[in-house]
DNA sequence: TTAGATATTGAACATGTGTTCATTAAAATA
DNA sequence: TATTTTAATGAACACATGTTCAATATCTAA
């Protein structure tokens, strides 16, 4: 199954497209396989040859998601990680950008119906931000664990987000963001 | 479908018996509802009945296991939320023995194939307690919503279960309090 | 204890899942 | 272009899903 082959690539791109068209009209949880194979005009048993579920197509998407993510945090993200009042801007911290520019993705990520994969994506692309951020600047006390610390920093940022989803995304970005400043504020009082 | 009716409750002890034993040999994503009725003696209609998902029926267990959680915090839970490094005492945080005492639950829990369900009943269950606490010491400062702001710390929390859970549980829990206190200490330093 | 209420059953049906295998079609390469 | 390689197909299989409905068994309440 060379990725190369036209063959390949030809019969992928009918499996994205049909699902695409197919997310439009119902959520993930109600689109069969069958369906996706019809709507691409697909064998059932090529979709088996490619992925085992029906997750593992929408994985390929959010693979690329989660580049843009990697991409928006060229510099490092310093804000959370340093825990200096002078250094938190919460223009830099552009996550929550992120998050609503592809918020009909993260609407199915977090459907409760929704397996927990996705929800590990989101988790391994924030906490590897932070733990590479933390490695520069390691200002950290010896007691701490770097992975524990980032796991607790990258799942406070998701907590944030699983509430902001949870009123359908309407909050600003900006809210967010001053919300995050002033909780990271709080530990310094 | 009246709860106290003797049939009802016969039926629903045999489905929980079934996907006890079930749970014992394999993983949740492996057992059907076509299985558990077979083990349980019960007619495949009558899960229906009760159920929409098997996961319906794993959730059942689960709220006992909330409600665990919950008994757990008689006392406020003050560690976390006062951000203060005089009241931080690990033994009071008591969150990382209940997971331990539940592990053999929460490594379904946190499997990937797992819908996110059990995910925000764990969210809620750590959600209500922060936040129970954080209105009773309202030392919070007006511009921070105390739901973002529960929301940050209670799944900063599940971040570092998490972390755990991927090492199988391997730490202590003594471990855990003391990353967590650790933690808590940097933003004062 | 009996009569009425209702939970459970078994059967059937259309559809989905996951797998296999020989056949066919389309691509790579020589 | 011709040959080789391999992806895609269609058919078939056993089994699971989700639903319906009349018949039955079992409970509750009078």
């Amino acid at each position: 199954m060379s990725a190369n082959d036209l063959r390949v690539i030809k019969t992928k791109q009918a499996l994205h497209n049909a699902l695409l068209t197919l997310l439009s009209e119902k959520p993930l949880e109600n689109i069969t396989i069958a369906e996706i194979c019809r709507v691409a005009k697909v064998n059932r048993g090529t979709f088996y040859l490619h992925y085992e579920q029906k997750e593992g197509l929408f994985e390929e998407y959010f693979q690329e998601i989660m580049e843009d993510l990697n991409n928006s945090y060229e510099e490092p993200y310093r804000a959370v990680t340093t825990m200096d009042k002078n250094q938190i801007d919460p223009n830099t911290i552009r996550i929550f950008h992120h998050i609503e520019r592809f918020k009909m993705f993260y609407r199915i990520v977090f459907s409760k119906n929704v397996p927990l994969t996705y929800y590990y994506m989101l988790f391994d692309g924030i906490f590897s931000l932070l733990k590479r951020d933390i490695t520069i600047h390691k200002e950290i006390h010896d007691e701490i664990s770097i992975e524990y610390y980032s796991a607790y920093q990258a799942n406070a940022i998701i907590g944030l987000i699983i509430q902001w989803y949870r009123q359908d995304f309407e909050d600003s970005v900006s809210t967010l963001n001053k919300q995050l400043a002033a909780i990271l504020r709080i530990g310094e009082k």
